[in-house]
Parts: C-alpha cells; structure tokens; sequence
DNA sequence: GCCAACGTTGGC
DNA sequence: GCCAACGTTGGC
C-alpha cells in the first residue's frame, strides 16, 4: 500500500472544494510532468494520499483516497497525460506547513522539501506517520 | 543528440 | 513581485 502527496493551489483547486466534492470525489486533471504521470499510474484504488495546499498556506490540509484508477485525461490534446478520481477522507486536526516539515529531521527526505515543483509525489510509510502524528490525526 | 532559450512553478 | 529550479522546445 502506497502513499502520495497531491499538491493544488487554493485558488486553482483547494481542499474545500475538494470536501464538497464529497463521495463522487473528482478528477485530479491537468497533471502535464511525465515523473507525476508515472506516480499517477502507479495508484491503486483505495490508497491514500496528503493534500498540499501550494502557494496560499502551503500546509498539507487534509488526507484524500484514491477511488479511480489512472484514465485518459480528456483536457490534455495530445493525449499523452492522464489522471485518477479521489474523494476527501478526512481533514488534519492541525495542518502540518511547509516549515513545521522543514523543522522535522525525520521528514527531510521528503520530495516536498527536496523537489518542491513535482505535483504528484509519492510517500514514505514512515513520512506518512510522522505527519499523521504532527497533525493531531 | 546537445544545449541555449524560454515558460512555468512555487517559495520567499 | 522576484527569481531559482526545473522541464520543454527547437535550432543546429
């Protein structure tokens, strides 16, 4: 069972939405990097992932499940790109920022801190936990 | 197939 | 609003 790490400007498409969105879930589209593709296709039904707001917050919100496997993406022309359905699971208690993970020598390997442009990331078990723990879930 | 130029992302 | 880092494009 693998984790992820999704990460959506507020403006653009923000955890709030995402909630609304409730059971049906959405489509995580627009997706347009061959690294985030390859993680994208790796997804199963029913793994979970962080939901990162970039840009405005820039703190990991809330925890969001995948409930469809990677499918063509219909607004990408070239056909190249595709995209899976997640629903919200639950919110943290306690957003975790991007500072509080910066600060926690357990989460340095994380691609947020190392690769902050990568949209789609994959998770360690062990990041996963120490993140759960920081944000009171 | 290399690499310079350009566009985009996202933290600051 | 700036700019560093990264990806992509296109000329050679």
């Amino acid at each position: 069972m693998a984790y992820w790490l999704y990460k959506s400007e507020p403006d653009v498409w923000s955890w709030q939405q995402q909630v609304e969105a409730g059971e049906a879930g959405t489509h995580w589209n627009g997706v347009r990097n061959h690294v985030a593709k390859q993680n994208l296709m790796a997804m199963k039904i029913g793994e979970r992932g962080f939901f990162y707001h970039s840009n405005k917050g820039k703190e990991i919100v809330g925890i969001v499940e995948v409930i469809r496997e990677y499918y063509p993406d219909h607004t990408d022309a070239s056909g190249k790109f595709g995209m899976v359905d997640v629903k919200a699971v639950s919110p943290l208690p306690r957003p975790v920022t991007l500072d509080a993970i910066k600060a926690e020598p357990r989460l340095a390997q994380m691609i947020l801190v190392n690769n902050s442009r990568l949209s789609v990331q994959p998770v360690t078990e062990e990041e996963w936990r120490v993140v759960l723990e920081m944000g009171g879930a």
